[in-house]
DNA sequence: CCGATGGAAAGTGTCGACAATATAGCCATC
DNA sequence: GATGGCTATATTGTCGACACTTTCCATCGG
């Protein structure tokens, strides 16, 4: 039913080139000339620009005129402007959903909860990434709000993503973000506005410590490796 | 100081054409037309479609594979969503203002506040959206956030006067607003981030509700006209 | 008379070539 | 030996032409 849309050749090439910019395979920082990724992937190059203009708009190159494109550098302070924002508007995002998510929405948030539930219990708690992102997911596109949702999927979670790969953020936390994400779902099945978003900003501003605990104890370590 | 970076041709028309658009010179639903643009601009049509693209990533514009842009439809639900998402980055901005903002950037705030106190006390309301655009401009960037000084100040803000302009808000408020506006200052230079927060997202949720009752109003004397 | 089918016409997507700009290396000069 | 300017090279910015898709309209069949 949905009407899918042509796929460009650009289009192909900025999902290739975002994947690649995400996962590492091209490290941050790296340049990225246009003539030898024309060849590589084998375009053109003006195909090769529209995809590294939208790479730009996702904020994960930077542009110089005349100079050309690297791949952002991943710095502490870029890692917690991100968590920042990510408060802000998923904080919102819980708001919002808490009022305009449908009940059944809300019935199949409560369902993957419990699938987690078992996940987590069995163990298998190398699906927690993909579980918590599908989480924010629903709630993001419960709110129901079209900017929010595409400020949200189509550009800082991809960032995210790439700070969690290439800094080596795979996280534990499964259980006690489990339950934040409980009470969060409970807030919102209560039509709980300023609670669902409360809780999500604090289970955003947790997961951000959690990170900068792990980079200050891997500078820590580092530090001690040098010295 | 600025190391000022050189301007392409792209940046040029990308500059005109965003006027244009916000400004109201193409209305809202235009179609953009390569071809046409490119003969009008006097540019080549890669020229125009690198506009377009960053048009279409400041969501200015609207873009189909092979069938082209327009600009994007104004709507009272689209111009909701939009303030739902300034409250939120607003509210945070206000917040880590009052963190990081140095004392002489506070005085510069207050300095401002003054002048415009002077200024709407002689009667000189149209400098009020100048003024408080400068307002909120200098809270922004107060934050020293990256991510959402670029979100705010490339993206949003140009939506949000797109609406203003061709919706024609220019909107009195100009007292109650100038009263907000000292308040947040207040907290600001208290270095208290919880009420600098609380208080921006009221002053933008008040601004909405002042738009939403005249969209109203608006709405309700079409329909009497109609009838 | 209405719907389907076919084919122009217009518009976007892609390409390779040329122009303008930045970078690197070399030589001359201080 | 270091510095400044110049040339050579490589890279980006811009252009016009061609390929493909969509859209519109006329024609045909029911």
């Amino acid at each position: 039913m949905l009407s899918e849309q042509p796929i460009t050749s650009a289009d192909k090439t900025f999902f290739l080139l975002r994947r690649d910019i995400v996962e590492g395979v091209i490290p941050s920082g790296t340049k990225l000339s246009e003539t030898e990724l024309s060849t590589k992937y084998a375009v053109s190059r003006a195909v090769i620009r529209e995809a590294i203009n939208r790479l730009e708009s996702c904020r994960l190159v930077e542009r110089k005129a005349n100079v050309g494109a690297r791949v952002v550098a991943l710095t502490a302070q870029g890692l917690i402007e991100l968590y920042e924002v990510r408060e802000a508007l998923e904080g919102m995002a819980a708001r919002l959903a808490a009022r305009n998510m449908t009940d059944q929405e809300i019935e199949g948030l409560n369902a993957l909860l419990n699938q987690h539930f078992q996940e987590v219990k069995g163990g298998e708690s190398y699906y927690q990434e993909a579980g918590d992102v599908d989480f924010h997911y629903r709630i993001i596109q419960g709110s129901k709000n079209q900017h929010l949702t595409n400020m949200l999927t189509n550009g800082i979670y991809h960032l995210v993503r790439m700070y969690r790969v290439q800094l080596g953020m795979a996280g534990p936390r499964v259980t006690t973000a489990f339950d934040e994400h409980r009470h969060i779902v409970q807030a919102i099945s209560n039509r709980d506005e300023e609670l669902a978003e409360m809780l999500m900003r604090r289970h955003i501003t947790y997961s951000r410590k959690n990170i900068e605990q792990k980079l200050a104890d891997e500078a820590g370590s580092n530090r001690r490796q040098q010295a």
